[in-house]
DNA sequence: TTGAAAGCGCTAACAA
DNA sequence: TTGTTAGCGCTTTCAA
């Protein structure tokens, strides 16, 4: 805030002046559920409205040991996934009276650094839903008394609430999703870097396909991007053929769509004649016609709405335990599948 | 920040005793650029250290009349350039040592209300990219003197700084693309909701168009998504053949690939054999393969950087003249238009 | 229901 | 270069 030289904002003392009535008041007149007389209330409600006052959240969040701010750490903002669960968050926390605070934590930057200055600001919650992390950004949070949600960043840990997908059944979703469309010899794209959510879910589809008695040619990629699945899609397009794969699980969908990009333009490869594909996620480009991506759907709006509320009622009661929700998912079957969807 | 009566946050009072110095000394020692010896400096960061302490943000922007939050006002944030903008913003922010405060603003919410509250937080500046760009956010901002910068938002308003694309020119751009690809007979596809940008290289278009002494055609779309895209197409499809268009500028890529999905998928139009497509923004999808959408590209990173620019060069220099960043663009030619990319 | 007084943790004048 | 003294604007006991 830069000091024009211009009007001072009016402070909580203009107002009791021009209301006739104490600071004290004031504060009451802005505090929901405080002790106060309606009359007083709307006749200070009145004179703040014409002296343009609004309660500085600096001085209350200093005074009251907390603000009304949550730090929301996330990476890769610009994914699709990321972004629509971004948005879903800070709708969420907005409707509730809170304010998002964001944390970019692209590689970079230093997460240690962020949380702590975050911290500085007596933030009443964080909510996690970076690809990296940090067991110490839950430590500084508790140390600080701050509560902490984890989105798909499980397994569930102590010290902090969780918003999870089932991994298990994500992995079988997808073994079962190929199997019944005919695939008898399985491959899996995954990255190489680990993360909880994508790495758990090609574990578990590695592990559906063993115990259903088949071998799995394992792809590595170099990260979850539509690049990076372009990238490997020629390592993929050399093992289709007679006795080699027929089916490939791609950890995320935009991994899908790159391969499935490169795969049918530059190879000409005929998916899902030559080679089934599933994704995971359900992104709104899976739908898109020039795709038609099979895959398997996660609710992030849900998810966000879970990872708000979550952090609310660990606000209402601190010392409740920790909770884990689960979440399911829905196979939705498009046309990178034998079976096919409407 | 639920206070789980653990130990107390250390405060700058802790270090000073610990330090051996006094609490201004303290401060200084946190404070870039204060004069402070070398010593004593090191001194105090390694007693915080070891107490974990940091800096109250709050009690800092309280005294200081100013916190190091900016608030970054948007919409549609899960669209793709949204996405990005935001993702640049915030990064930039972050390198500067400012916090971004995300501020959705989708239609529902109320954008007077949530400026109101976060100039509560006494923000260092705040930066607008949201579709309707209400006036009041730059009166209300203004009179609390604190800084706006509006992304293409303009026209160049009286109060605020602004980064905006040529519009005349990215027009302009469009035209040319479709003109020396050969078409004759142009069309426009535009949203009914009319927006600074979107609208103003539209009409540039028409300009154009006009001044070449070409008539054109305008389809009307609700929104600029892809789905409103696909809705028109059917509306587009019925107007080519003989005579009528060959051409046609849709306002953003989402729009484009909306537009084109459907043509070609479930109309079975030959682009651009029977129909040039030239797109704007240069999205992530439109280079993706199954695409390969001609646009005119605008650099939102850049974009970005400068509105962080613009904001940090007035807090140093309040009374400086308003100053109005105008970026240019690219055409991108790649496989919808007759003239073709590499 | 209201008011008076005491800080929340920090920075910014000023003095040393 | 450092310490001292005043607040920043608010909420929160505690009395009235």
């Amino acid at each position: 805030m830069v000091d024009r030289g211009g009007t001072k904002t009016p402070t909580s003392f203009d107002v009791a002046r021009a209301a006739g009535v104490s600071r004290s008041t004031v504060s009451r007149a802005f505090t929901p559920g405080a002790r106060i007389s309606p009359e007083v209330r709307s006749r200070i409600l009145q004179a703040a409205d014409t002296l343009g006052y609004h309660v500085n959240a600096l001085a209350r969040g200093l005074q009251s040991r907390h603000s009304n701010l949550v730090g929301i750490v996330a990476s890769r903002l610009d994914s699709p996934l990321r972004a629509l669960q971004v948005r879903g968050l800070a709708q969420g926390l907005l409707r509730e009276g809170m304010n998002p605070l964001l944390l970019v934590a692209d590689g970079g930057e230093d997460v240690q650094a962020l949380i702590q200055s975050v911290l500085g600001y007596n933030v009443a919650g964080v909510i996690v839903t970076s690809d990296t992390p940090p067991p110490e950004v839950t430590l500084a949070c508790n140390r600080a008394g701050v509560p902490v949600v984890m989105i798909n960043r499980g397994p569930a840990t102590e010290g902090a609430d969780t918003v999870v997908l089932d991994l298990e059944k994500s992995g079988r979703a997808a073994f079962e999703m190929l199997r019944d469309s005919g695939v008898r010899r399985f491959a899996l794209l995954s990255p190489a870097q680990k993360t909880y959510s994508v790495t758990g879910r090609s574990e578990a589809f590695l592990a559906c396909c063993k115990a259903a008695g088949f071998d799995v040619v394992t792809i590595t990629s170099d990260g979850q991007s539509f690049a990076a699945g372009r990238a490997v899609a020629d390592a993929i397009a050399a093992r289709i053929g007679p006795d080699q794969i027929e089916g490939i699980f791609c950890a995320t969908d935009l991994l899908a769509l790159g391969v499935l990009d490169r795969l049918r333009h530059a190879r000409g490869i005929d998916v899902p004649q030559q080679l089934q594909l599933v994704g995971f996620d359900d992104i709104e480009q899976a739908a898109w016609d020039a795709y038609g991506l099979s895959t398997i759907r996660q609710d992030v709006l849900e998810q966000a709405a879970a990872a708000v509320e979550l952090t609310l009622l660990r606000l209402e009661q601190p010392d409740r335990p920790y909770e884990t929700r689960v979440f399911g998912l829905t196979k939705v079957f498009r046309k990178t599948t034998a079976v096919q969807g409407p």
